[in-house]
This record gives C-alpha cells, structure tokens and sequence, in this order.
DNA sequence: ATGTCAACGTAACACGCTGTAACAGAAGTG
DNA sequence: CACTTCTGTTACAGCGTGTTACGTTGACAT
C-alpha cells in the first residue's frame, strides 16, 4: 500500500499548515486546499485516500460540501469544526461523515481517528461495488447479468424465467446474508407496492424451488440456495465477480 | 439488505438494556453479551454487523479483547467507556477500534455515531459478512464449517439439522469451556430476543441430546460432549483447524 | 448405607415450517 | 383462437424442533 494522501481543507492558513506539517510529520502526504473548487479538482487530478474538511469555510459550508460530495464519491471525510455540540456533530453524521472532531484537537487523537477511519475503508474497498450487471461465476457456474440465462459448469445452457433470474440477481447481491420471504418480495417488488407483501403466499417458496430444480445438483439437498428454517433463505456459495 | 445485527457489551446490566432497547427501538437488532466469551459464542454462531464494546468490563478489559478481535475478525467496533482522556481514548484507536464513545453520551448521537461506522463498512461487498468456515478435526471426524454434515471416523456422511450444526460451531469455538444452557441460548438464539430465555424449557437437552447420538460412539456414555453437572456442557475433544 | 431431591437423559408427542405435486389463471405467441 | 409458458395457490406429506412426562443418576445430609 501507498502513502496516503490526504486532503486538508480549511480557509484559516494558520491551521491549515499546522494540520498538513502534522500529518507530513507522520508519514502521511498531506494536500492544502480551501473550498470546494479546490477539493474536486484534486479528487479528479489524483488519487485521495480521506479528507478533513472544516465546517466553516468562509461563505461555504463543509456540511454541504460533504452532502453533496458523498452522493458522488465514496472518499472518507472527517469534518473538523469548533461546533461541538451535539445536534451539529449529529448534522455531520447525518450527510456521511466518517468522524467529527472538535476543534481545539489534540493532535495525536486526530492522528489516530485518521487512522482509524482510513483503516476501515481500506478493509471495505477491498473489493469493488457490487453492480447487477457484472458476470458472476459461483461452484462452476457462469451468470451474465444482462441475460435470462447461465451456463452449467459441464457447459449447458440453463433458461431462466424473468422472475427466477431476478431472483437469483437478489441472491448474488447479497450472499451469504439471510434473507426473509418480505425481504426477497421487497427486493423483486420493482414497483414499491408494499401493500401486496400480504398476499404473497408461498410464491417464494415456488420460486426458490424451481430455481433449486435448475442449478442444484441435487434439489433435495441443496448446497448453495440454502433455506434458513423460521426465517428465509441464504446463498452459500463462493461468488467472484467480474468486470 | 438485511437489518443489522449488534452486539451490546456490557457488564452494568441497566445500561446494557437501555442499549439495546435505544437499538431495538431504531431498527437494529441488538444482542447483550458481557464477557468476551459471550462475545465469541455470537461471532462463531451468526452475522455481527458492529460490536459496541464496553471498556470497563469487571475483570475484563475492553481494550484488550477489542485488540484480540481484531487480529482475528473483520468486524467494526465501537468502544464505549467512562474513561474520556486522550491518552484513554487514543489505546482505544491504537487496538484497531473504529470509534471512541465516552459516557454518558448523547443517545441521538451514538445512533449516528454507530450508524457512520457501518456505513463505511457496508460498502464492503460479502468479505466482512462472510463466516469464518474453518475445518475443523476432532477425534477422527471432519467438519467442513461450510456443510451442514460431518465426516465419520469410519468415512461415513453424517447429516446435522441446521440447528444440530449451529450448536457443533458453538462447542468447536468454545472448547474445553463449560457452556451453561443460558450462553448456549443465547450464541444461537438469532432473533435477538433476549427474554425468551426463561421458556426455553430443555430444549438445549434434547438439542445436546440428539448431536450425541449422531457423534458419540456411545451415546450413553459420552466422551466429546460431556455434561457439567449443575452448571451445563462441555466439548472436551482436542480439536484442530484448518485453513 | 440410605433417603431425599434436584439435575439430567430420552421416549413420545404436538406443532409449525418447508418441499413439492397438482392445479388454475395470466400473459405472451402463432 | 389454440397453444405454450410463466407464475401464484392449494393441499398434503415429511421433517425439524420444543414440550412433557417419566425414569435414572448423582450429590449431599443424616
């Protein structure tokens, strides 16, 4: 792994050297910058592990520039600002912030928050998001997202109905996690009528069924599409995903 | 994706209902547990989604299991202590907590503080929800964590009920610990309903009962899962893991 | 030893959950 | 329209799991 480097944003100069010397000092490259121009041209210039952004920034405000930078990127930031009460951290919190340190700081706890929060999203980054149109490959199998159809592993090709594939595109997207009948009739739902999950009977179970009938080995001892007795059902396999 | 499942650790059991309630009534689902076995017993036995972990834990301490768990397990982790001084807080970063909650604190604020932490670790694809499934060997039989069957001594295939498999991973994570039924309730108890406890009735003796008559060579007279008379069970199998 | 009593093992049972065959509309296709 | 394919409903059988009841075991006091 590379040094990371970071982005400190914050109109005061004063604190703004201060901050960048301390994290230079520990091994950090640390990038000035004072408003939201500045910040994107960076984050498109290079690449920026996290950034510090200062709530008040002159005629800006960080709270805003961190909503709106969230819904385009995953960049950790940890605001920085003299507001420290508590319905301004929760503001913070509330439009994505990773952390919100007080200001005055002591110097080796916003180090070691630093760290912390970087460290986390390193672990998560570690695989890509999950899109529904990728090709998954599991036990063998070939899925393209694009297709109502996917290859056996002694290569046949195996048709899915709409209603399976959507099911299976559902199960890809979160295995290994167990999933409720509501959730699965929540996920398959494209309209949003929450109303109907009444009436849903046991279409899951049919559903799941048919779908064991065409990719387990066995149905009636299945090894990926497993049921999870009184709550649902879960995807068991190892899953990679591709482009 | 699923609701999200926290582990309440704490020894004061006033604050760890008024925990688990604030959870409860925002959408988690909140598990109690007051000791780092508990603790393992819910990590080995389902999907922990963050643990928010008490410092001062009687004659525990919260720092070092946090340090402990983390060398071993992906999961985030929020520390929550009286102990509010940078030096304090700073151990708790050092040993690879994501957060630093010092009490009393703000109940909106920890919501978003917790809510922040799992934020950035949900971007990660199934990694972090994804099981440890070691193989576990015990006596000449082979448990494969991935299956819900085990190898025989003698090469025969073994069934297990999902619950019977559930309770195997309790033991193979606890061994040579006596488990009372109460712990073994709650490492398998999924719905996070802690007051059920009281009408489990024997349950976890028949449960016991018939894993001892699909391992033990004489189900009479067991020498793996044995029982602790007055206090519960235990696995008294050298075990090995693999992978 | 012996009696007492609580803890434990387990057979028998009850109940709810799930798998699936059979059927019935619904929706497309010629 | 006839025909096929997909999808949800119903009914029933089988299985997993908790409860009850009763016999047995073990600890402890006398």
């Amino acid at each position: 792994m590379s040094i990371p480097r970071l982005l400190v944003v914050d109109d005061d100069p004063e604190m703004r050297s201060m901050m960048t010397q301390l994290l230079q000092q520990n091994g950090f490259i640390a990038l000035p910058a004072s408003s939201e121009q500045e910040i994107r041209a960076h984050l498109s210039a290079g690449r920026i592990d996290l950034i510090l952004l200062d709530v008040m920034l002159g005629d800006e405000n960080g709270i805003d520039i961190c909503a709106r930078l969230r819904r385009e990127q995953d960049v950790p930031i940890i605001l920085v600002s003299a507001l420290s009460a508590d319905h301004q951290r929760m503001a913070g919190y509330e439009v994505g912030a990773d952390d919100y340190i007080a200001k005055p700081f002591n110097p080796q706890l916003m180090l070691a928050r630093v760290r912390a929060v970087m460290q986390r999203a390193r672990r998560s980054s570690s695989l890509a998001y999950r899109r529904r149109t990728h090709t998954f490959r599991f036990d063998g199998w070939v899925f393209d997202g694009k297709r109502d159809d996917l290859h056996s592993p002694e290569g046949y090709l195996v048709a899915l109905s709409q209603r399976e594939t959507a099911l299976l595109k559902v199960l890809l997207a979160n295995p290994h996690i167990p999933l409720t009948r509501d959730e699965i009739v929540a996920a398959l739902d494209v309209t949003g009528d929450s109303d109907k999950s009444e009436a849903q009977g046991r279409a899951i179970d049919m559903l799941v069924g048919r779908l064991r009938s065409k990719i387990e080995a066995n149905p009636k001892d299945p090894q990926m599409l497993r049921t999870e007795r009184g709550v649902g059902y879960i995807f068991a396999a190892d899953i990679s995903v591709e482009e």
